[in-house]
DNA sequence: CCGTATCCCGTGAGATACTG
DNA sequence: CAGTATCTCACGGGATACGG
């Protein structure tokens, strides 16, 4: 169960699916994770387990319906953990799963990315819209 | 230009974007390329320049729409460029542009984690499934 | 061959209000 | 605190037809 472990599993099962085919599992895994929400969700657990008022904070700008929404996604997906603590008012805690986890580094690459090269994309629009206005 | 040039760029320009925060211009670039087509083209375009129709090929089911609106959005942002040959007919040929090819291996992790973990996902869901039946 | 243009429907997603 | 329930609207995105 442990991340070699997932590894291992990602090489045998590599060839089996194929997310170019229409209507292949994989393609429709591949839609539910190349999500704005899903990646942020996921990064921001990558510290550790946060409670729901918690990820609300950190990712700002996300409503109610879209936080509890991509939750019960990743947690149906096995990749999200939700902890219930009946106490007074209730606590419920989010935690990345080892499936989570495995897949976590990915996510951050591509926050990182969009962090560290959103200048030159930006560069690059002002030189497209440019070129469309002569 | 060259990859590690755009390495340095990313490691300077970290922490002056945070797509944590709403209205951050790094929040709106990880929107777009956490897109389903996007991480399908840039994926298909790594192997090399593909012609437009080569690319409706690989990418089974997308429709023309989605494909010429995603190579108009990945050639405004610079990830992609556009190469028209004025033969009869015509001809264009899409490839990755130095930005496009530093952004291509974290694309080609997401699709290569989805293909190889999709069976883990699977159960992850009959088992939540199973647990909301009963 | 490589698109653009139009129509149209489903759903993604915010706002708001209410509950255990 | 941690949700659920509606309502609403805009837009993503497919189908189809046409143009250079």
């Amino acid at each position: 169960m442990a991340t070699q472990t997932a590894a291992q599993r990602r090489d045998e099962a590599r060839v089996a699916y194929d997310a170019y085919l229409a209507g292949c599992p994989a393609r429709e895994l591949l839609d539910t994770i190349s999500d704005k929400w899903v990646s942020l969700i996921l990064n921001a657990l990558s510290g550790g387990p946060l409670r729901y008022s918690d990820l609300g904070r950190v990712i700002a700008g996300i409503s109610q319906k879209m936080l509890t929404q991509s939750l019960r996604s990743l947690e149906r997906d096995g990749l999200v953990s939700r902890t219930v603590t009946p106490s007074v008012p209730v606590r419920v805690d989010y935690a990345l799963t080892d499936l989570g986890q495995d897949l976590q580094p990915v996510m951050m690459a591509i926050k990182s990315w969009a962090e560290g090269n959103i200048e030159q994309v930006r560069s690059a629009r002002e030189a497209y819209d440019a070129r469309l206005a002569s």
